[in-house]
DNA sequence: TATATTACTGACCGCGCAGTCATTTATTCA
DNA sequence: TGAATAAATGACTGCGCGGTCAGTAATATA
């Protein structure tokens, strides 16, 4: 990275840069190969440095895995939280919103295999597990159950178990980011993430209205073109 | 196990045990800890015998994983299409069948770690992987993705793409598995598996039908209960 | 009971990697 | 410019674990 803007140098001072490029550089392994599967020094070559400058700042291989968690997905589920503080409009609307945002934001990017990662090693870290069922689990569930009940409140939905309906609703998103962070590469027929997001969205505003009937919104990418009552023979 | 039927002898030959039990141990240790981080030496132990009978019967680690995977998993998915084949009644009817069955036989079981394994693995020994996903994953897919289209010809379903209809809807079932096999421990609220399960199969049915009115119908734990036009204020 | 066979043992080896630290090189400051 | 400081290096170490194999103890055979 950034190899000598100062003509022949071996190497430059770059205390504050170092970091988040070493954490970078780990995201990017741990995504690739799993935790236990990366060597330090892998990471540290990929930032550019000597693992003993890895040391300097991480004292282990675990701190370093707690930092790459910690900064890479916290500030996600701050932005969600205002999403949801800040929207005004139907709850079907702003679930679509939650949605298609956080698959921009995290499904698109390298921040989307921090999931699968977390789901691999949170037994064998239970403090980590701990500390990202703390910070981003709880709290995601959280964001979308509320926007369950305010649906419900406002008669958008009908009524239910807003807990189960919400995990019964997440529970597709992670999986896709599961999916493709696994077994996507093996898979014959690739899925296309905006077809499968689609389908769902429209499955669960089925699922969830009040009398079966669909309201159309425009705004995201999604159409929800409701066949209801067309090809039915019998 | 199984420590001296005969007095005091030190160990006894059981050429025909010794695979079933390492593979279980195997098992055992794999879900519990993840591949990399189970020590062969473990499963011997588990099993009752020393390593170097392990190498006796699996020459690998790797090997012994494969053969894990393959005894476990392959049966389960027999049995599914079997079950396909043989019904004869609504497709909503046979879909509850082979998820409460499916819940039953993997779910509640040891197997049940398996799914979780092979996410976490799959990309670290693609052949292992590509194994499992032509032998099981496939032929999951293959079965619901029937069940779905039976039931769109038959009327009972609204026309929709069966492929990324039969993605949506397994999500759900395979994330619990993920979902007990690595956070749960975690979850403040644990979850209720049968509730989970309905709340979903609510949906699905929901989602499904043709004109939004689910079929009832009787037989599996769950109810379905659709408060359809109800407490709607709006 | 003696001999042959083979399932099983456990001490051992070597490699690969997390983690260390004495040394080198860049930067700062006087 | 050179002395002081701090950043970065890379050779080194210890050890844990996958994999080996010479030897041992249980069975089969005669």
């Amino acid at each position: 990275m950034n190899p000598q803007l100062k003509q022949d140098r071996r190497w430059t001072r770059r205390k504050e840069a170092r970091p988040a490029e070493l954490m970078s550089a780990a995201l990017d392994l741990f995504v690739e190969r799993g935790f236990a599967a990366t060597r330090l020094d892998e990471v540290a070559a990929r930032a550019g440095v000597s693992k003993g400058t890895l040391y300097l700042y991480f004292s282990s291989k675990e701190e370093l895995f707690k930092a790459v968690i910690r900064s890479g997905i916290v500030p996600l589920i701050e932005r969600g939280e205002r999403l949801l503080d800040e929207h005004r409009g139907s709850a079907t609307e702003l679930l679509r919103e939650i949605v298609f945002n956080w698959w921009a934001s995290v499904g698109t990017t390298k921040l989307g295999g921090i999931p699968k990662l977390m789901f691999s090693e949170c037994r064998n870290f239970p403090e980590i597990g701990k500390f990202y069922y703390d910070e981003v689990i709880s709290r995601g569930h959280l964001l979308v159950q509320t926007v369950l009940e305010r649906g419900m409140k406002s008669g958008e939905f009908r009524q239910m178990d807003a807990n189960y309906a919400m995990r019964v609703i997440l529970a597709p998103l992670v999986f896709l980011l599961l999916w493709r962070h696994s077994f996507d590469f093996c898979d014959t027929k690739r899925v296309d993430p905006e077809k499968y997001l689609d389908q769902h969205l429209d499955m669960v505003v089925h699922g969830l209205g009040c009398g079966g009937r669909a309201e159309k919104k425009g705004g995201s990418p999604a159409k929800i073109i409701s066949i209801e009552k067309k090809g039915g023979n019998r």
